[in-house]
RNA sequence: GGGGGCGUAGCUCAGUUGGUUAGAGCGCCGGCCUGUCACGCCGGAGGUCGCGGGUUCGAGUCCCGUCGCUCCCGCCA
């Protein structure tokens, strides 16, 4: 290892790790070139350190807390030979004061590489209580609520420095690309209007208006498209937004967005500025590589093949229609669905070992996951090895067979349904399973964009169309009002590892198609005029073609950051039910602060306390 | 909103068919040790078993409720 370049000399580049020095009470430092933790026992851990303008803060794990290390630069040649001993009453005791230290010297046969550091002087900055959990060193995981409650104490750990950092050049790089290709960040308004047609919206009650509330946005769509209307031609922002629904893994209902959008554009050219702009940021932060230009898949083919718009391609197990070969069966259940209209679709595991629960817990899952149940059969000879073999025939079950590849021994999973409903459990069965049999190779990387979307779904819960984008989506040529099913978007999302990235598409801009859309989507004219006049307006005053795209910036850096959960690249989160262990929100308020905004509280939920 | 798992010392966890004084590792406190880097050795303190109710001679253990954490489904245009 190199040493010589003697980081001292940088005030900022300073690194170093303190080190329990065989005693309890006294520790020695050492210097890395880059980066380097700090640990020591002077009556405890030193598990933390910070350089600061040429200083070195440390955090001991009791009460002798932060410690400030002044250091000889012009010494530094000789530091990195010399280690001294620093007794832990001198650290004690040294509050406000300085400790100084004889040099003494120190066994070069102890070198491990790592250099040692000369401490000259020592200052007791604050105190710090033990600890609740341990930070640094061996420790099991700590639970969630004590890293929450916790969390400052949380983010001291490497693991989560790593992490921000991260986060912070990802989004450093992202405007650094931005700023080059000639775009302009706006802010647009945290408080604004509701729209409930997504997600629920977080209200904030007006004091000024009561009765009436700002909604926090789901995104900034509808003010970027506002701002390429005002001539703004290339926008972009990293806007918080917020959707009021269940927190997951991979979802926070407060989350970072990064939004962009252009004039005068079709969907290649947002494609085109995005995939350099995604492989720029990769390049930046040391992520992946990104081959340009990407893989290109459509909507039609992703669902087709893995049930999913999103799907994951490191591995196989693909989607089959097995309909065909069971055109004529006896089987009534397989039967009826066909006659219904439904499918038969299926995938081949390939040769697996699997016991009968675990074969009984993947049938739970498509349960679980919407369909009334599941067929497996192992393929043996011609035909199966299935309880339900005795109900097909051999040429059916040969040609099944045939159509999913089997060999000897793969295990086949068939599910019959809506074609909606068999597409989304079988997507999903893949999912597991893949990850069940390792055919994940953690070190591929598959960056897609999702192309050629229906611009409208049927909703078969509620009898409507829905947008599967948003309802601002253009569909591409004319819009049929009488066949809204047929239309197709120019819409795009961009898929990693069966994670979606983000997405976009290239929006309305006329009002007359504004509103044959919202039209379609069952937002009668005086609705629309309530909820979106102000667009439709605008809109009226001439509006480029434009399009744009949003990402997930937490969901990238979580990605970057190979984190399980989004949790881990932001800084405070919430928990699942949406309370901040920190700061304890939300609570309730008081009495006053309510009168102010006209708001009384049912406390109905409180009665039964 | 529904389902699963969990809640015991500061942290991570064990705790048998319900049975006397609830344990371990780490951390913490005291003592010893001059080259550690998960230091080591000796000793010690530390618990409303999430909370409330119930069953029982007896509850960490069983039942009901409740609060919280977590995963899955719904939801997330």
């Amino acid at each position: 290892m190199s040493h010589g370049d003697s980081p001292l000399r940088e005030a900022t580049g300073i690194e170093a790790a303190l080190r329990p020095n065989g005693f309890r009470d006294t520790w020695c430092g050492r210097v890395l070139p880059d980066r380097v933790d700090s640990q020591a026992r002077v009556a405890g851990w030193v598990h933390r350190r910070r350089d600061h303008g040429g200083l070195i803060f440390i955090d001991l794990r009791d009460r002798t807390g932060i410690v400030q290390l002044v250091f000889h630069p012009d010494r530094s040649g000789a530091a990195f030979e010399l280690a001294h001993k620093l007794r832990a009453e001198d650290v004690l005791s040294a509050s406000g004061g300085v400790v100084r230290r004889s040099e003494e010297t120190v066994n070069p046969e102890l070198a491990t590489g790592e250099v040692e550091l000369h401490v000259e002087e020592a200052e007791l900055l604050a105190g710090s209580k033990t600890p609740p959990f341990q930070v640094e060193g061996f420790s099991g995981e700590v639970g969630e609520d004590a890293r929450l409650h916790y969390r400052y104490l949380d983010l001291r750990r490497e693991p989560m420095q790593q992490a921000l950092m991260l986060r912070h050049r990802v989004v450093a790089a992202i405007r650094e690309f931005f700023d080059g290709e000639g775009f302009v960040e706006i802010e647009t308004p945290v408080l604004t209007r509701s729209t409930p047609e997504g997600a629920r919206d977080f209200l904030v009650p007006s004091r000024q208006q009561h009765g009436s509330f700002y909604a926090l946005p789901q995104s900034p769509q509808l003010f970027k498209q506002l701002l390429v209307i005002s001539g703004f031609e290339r926008y972009y922002q990293i806007p918080r937004c917020f959707r009021d629904e269940a927190t997951r893994a991979d979802r926070q209902a407060e989350f970072t967005q990064l939004d962009v959008e252009m004039s005068f554009v079709d969907g290649e050219d947002v494609i085109e500025v995005n995939e350099r702009m995604l492989a720029h940021v990769f390049k930046r932060v040391g992520g992946p590589e990104v081959e340009l230009p990407m893989e290109r898949m459509c909507y039609d083919e992703a669902m087709g093949r893995f049930g999913t718009d999103r799907p994951d391609l490191r591995f196989g197990l693909e989607l089959v229609d097995v309909g065909e070969a069971l055109r004529e069966t006896e089987f009534k259940v397989f039967r009826s669905v066909l006659e219904g209209g439904g499918a038969i679709r299926a995938i081949n595991a390939g040769r697996r070992e699997m016991t009968r629960s675990e074969l009984d817990g993947l049938i739970s899952r498509a349960q679980e996951l919407g369909a009334k149940g599941l067929v497996w059969a192992f393929r043996e000879g011609d035909g199966w090895r299935s309880p339900t073999a005795k109900f097909l025939s051999d040429a059916e079950l040969a040609d099944i067979n045939q159509r999913l590849g089997a060999e000897e021994g793969d295990l086949l999973l068939l599910v019959a349904d809506k074609r909606t409903v068999t597409d989304a459990v079988l997507g999903q069965l893949r999912l597991d399973l893949g990850k069940k049999f390792g055919l994940i190779d953690e070190d591929e990387n598959r960056l897609v964009w999702i192309v050629d979307w229906p611009l409208l779904e049927w909703n078969e819960i509620e009898k409507r169309w829905d947008s599967l984008h948003h309802p601002f989506t253009a569909p591409n040529g004319d819009f049929d009002p009488d066949n809204p099913g047929a239309a197709r978007a120019q819409a795009y999302d961009v898929v990693w590892n069966g994670q979606e990235l983000g997405g976009g598409s290239v929006r309305i801009h006329e009002a007359e198609v504004q509103e044959a859309v919202f039209g379609a989507l069952g937002i009668d004219k005086e609705a629309a005029e309530a909820r979106f006049g102000f667009l439709l307006e605008a809109l009226r005053f001439g509006a480029p073609p434009h399009g744009g795209i949003a990402y997930g910036i937490d969901r990238i850096v979580q990605r970057l950051a190979g984190a399980d959960t989004i949790r881990d690249v932001i800084a405070f989160p919430k928990t699942a039910s949406g309370f901040d262990l920190l700061t304890g929100a939300p609570a309730p308020v008081d009495e006053p602060q309510l009168r102010d905004l006209g708001i009384a509280i049912h406390k109905r939920n409180l009665a039964g306390h």
